[in-house]
RNA sequence: AUCCCUAUCGUCUAGCGGUUAGGACUCCUGACUUUCUAUCAGGAUACCGGGGUUCGAAUCCCCGUAGGGAUACCA
């Protein structure tokens, strides 16, 4: 018990967890990026570490400010909350010329002024002989009196040609690789501006990250890092390299399947809570659990148990998880989630029974919040038409006594509640003779327009008693109507 | 071409040398029922192939196969 204090205590000073999302902003964030972005946030908040969200915006040609924007969005719809940052790393530039600099004195970089077409004719004649194309390491041993500083040239690490680099991947487990299978990447281009493997070697080592959590794209590029990392003596962080998403079909995520960036799913209806949990368990488990709250998630996450393996994005299972929480969220916090919709579908809530009587009556029958907002119209507003095949099989001249009969015992209530309301349709129906069927369907399409809605008590209630008689009126009209057409 | 990674129901996964291979989504059947749902009860479907190691392999090793990734003055 003792013991098991210390350890945990000592963890906590000796190394405290950082983590980090560096996305490039290059697009929205994509549902790939969001879960890599939800481990480390889980990962940080499970050992009380720092979360740093860094925006690595070298590549000035294909970042833009809107993405950024649409990453900063999407973060905090899900409620990714980071605790430092966002860093640009376009800001700090100086700081990566000076690190450039420092290995440039040890001789572990060095000025290389092979122009880009040799580059890509070596490349040609080695894809042609079969090859692996790399540098071939030309100017790596240029003397200082070749080396003209004042021609264009790029920075190169001098990569170990010896030996192998190998690290214990937090998912993947044991990697090694070759440095025979490296080349000496460029670190600097020709106009000074630092690259990408250089850029997060310095940031991870200035930001004292404890753990990268990236797409598993990057294990390839990792052998380089880590060499760089020894290059400037620091120690390198624990990498945890996940697998991609990929659509539902199985095949890699493309605009293709649609709702790619996490924007597009509350666009689309579903709950934050939903796509965190979805999120999670997508590449990740804990046993046969499948509904997890964020508490839980943070109290169980673990790097080590994340699969190795992609996995195919499955909406049936989004949806079903997304029923879930509109199920037993609090109706508070779903009629929250909720009132974008209904503003976007100008449903007038002023016009109709409070929204928080109809979210559970509705929550069991719809799966996200967009068919939410798409089916209670009829409760806010009066319709012009029916829905045809409702109104062909259930609108017709049998209908108009059972509708006359339950209408005249409606409007005689004098409480306009579930139970009343039931009992007068089943004495309409015991009355006259005739099955349920024959009276509860022609009153459906009646009051609602259509051929679906929740049961007819509740129904009823919600919308109204003088607008249930009313559209009553406006049925029994339309079955004459359609009568004297024929 | 080379290097790296991966492989359990259609999908997400449990499993970590001995299990009737478990759960969830989906699907099918039944119950409930005035519609659509929801719910409950049943059911169907999986260890990529081939060799080893072992008394015993989904699990460990090797070789294939398939998929993915990387080999940029992108990230």
């Amino acid at each position: 018990m003792i013991k098991y204090a210390l350890s945990k205590f000592q963890e906590l000073i000796l190394m405290s967890v950082v983590t980090r999302f560096a996305p490039s902003p290059t697009g929205y964030l994509h549902i790939g990026g969001a879960r890599t972005a939800l481990y480390c946030w889980l990962h940080a908040k499970k050992h009380q570490g720092e979360f740093v969200l860094r925006i690595e915006d070298t590549d000035r040609e294909r970042s833009t400010d809107e993405a950024v924007q649409a990453i900063l969005d999407g973060m905090s719809w899900l409620g990714l909350d980071h605790t430092q940052g966002p860093y640009y790393q376009t800001k700090r530039f100086d700081r990566y010329k000076e690190v450039a600099e420092q290995l440039l004195e040890q001789g572990d970089a060095y000025p290389c002024f092979c122009s880009k077409e040799r580059l890509d004719e070596l490349r040609e004649t080695q894809m042609a002989n079969k090859e692996k194309p790399r540098y071939d390491g030309k100017c790596r041993n240029l003397t200082p009196e070749e080396r003209d500083l004042s021609q264009p040239h790029v920075i190169r690490f001098k990569n170990p040609t010896e030996g192998s680099v190998k690290w214990a991947d937090a998912v993947k487990g044991n990697i090694e690789f070759s440095n025979g299978e490296l080349d000496d990447l460029i670190i600097a281009r020709t106009d000074g501006t630092p690259t990408y493997n250089f850029t997060v070697v310095v940031d991870d080592w200035d930001m004292k990250i404890t753990q990268v959590v990236r797409g598993d794209d990057h294990v390839n590029n990792t052998p380089r890092q880590i060499n760089i990392f020894k290059a400037l003596n620091a120690k390198p962080p624990e990498y945890a390299h996940v697998p991609m998403i990929l659509g539902d079909d199985g095949k890699k995520l493309s605009k293709r399947h649609g709702a790619v960036g996490v924007m597009q799913y509350r666009d689309d209806g579903y709950l934050r809570e939903a796509v965190l949990n979805y999120l999670v368990r997508l590449g990740w488990s804990h046993g046969d659990q499948e509904i997890f709250s964020i508490e839980e998630m943070i109290e169980l996450f673990d790097i080590h148990d994340i699969n190795k393996a992609a996995s195919a994005f499955n909406t049936e299972k989004l949806n079903w998880l997304n029923q879930h929480y509109m199920k037993t969220m609090p109706v508070e916090k779903v009629k929250e989630a909720l009132m974008w919709h209904l503003e976007n579908h100008q449903i007038d809530l002023t016009n109709g029974p409070a929204i928080e009587s109809l979210i559970p009556v509705f929550a069991d029958r719809v799966q996200t919040l967009k068919e939410f907002a798409n089916s209670i119209g009829y409760f806010y507003a009066d319709f012009d038409s029916y829905d045809e095949k409702a109104a062909k099989k259930h609108l017709r001249p049998v209908a108009k006594e059972p509708l006359s009969e339950v209408q005249n015992r409606l409007n005689g209530l004098t409480e306009w509640q579930p139970e009343a309301i039931q009992s007068a349709i089943d004495s309409t129906a015991e009355a006259l003779g005739v099955g349920m069927g024959k009276i509860g369907m022609p009153l459906r399409v009646a009051v609602t327009g259509g051929g679906q809605s929740p049961n007819l008590d509740v129904t009823l209630q919600l919308i109204g008693k003088e607008r249930v008689s009313q559209r009553i009126d406006a049925a029994l009209e339309f079955i004459k109507n359609r009568e004297a057409q024929s």
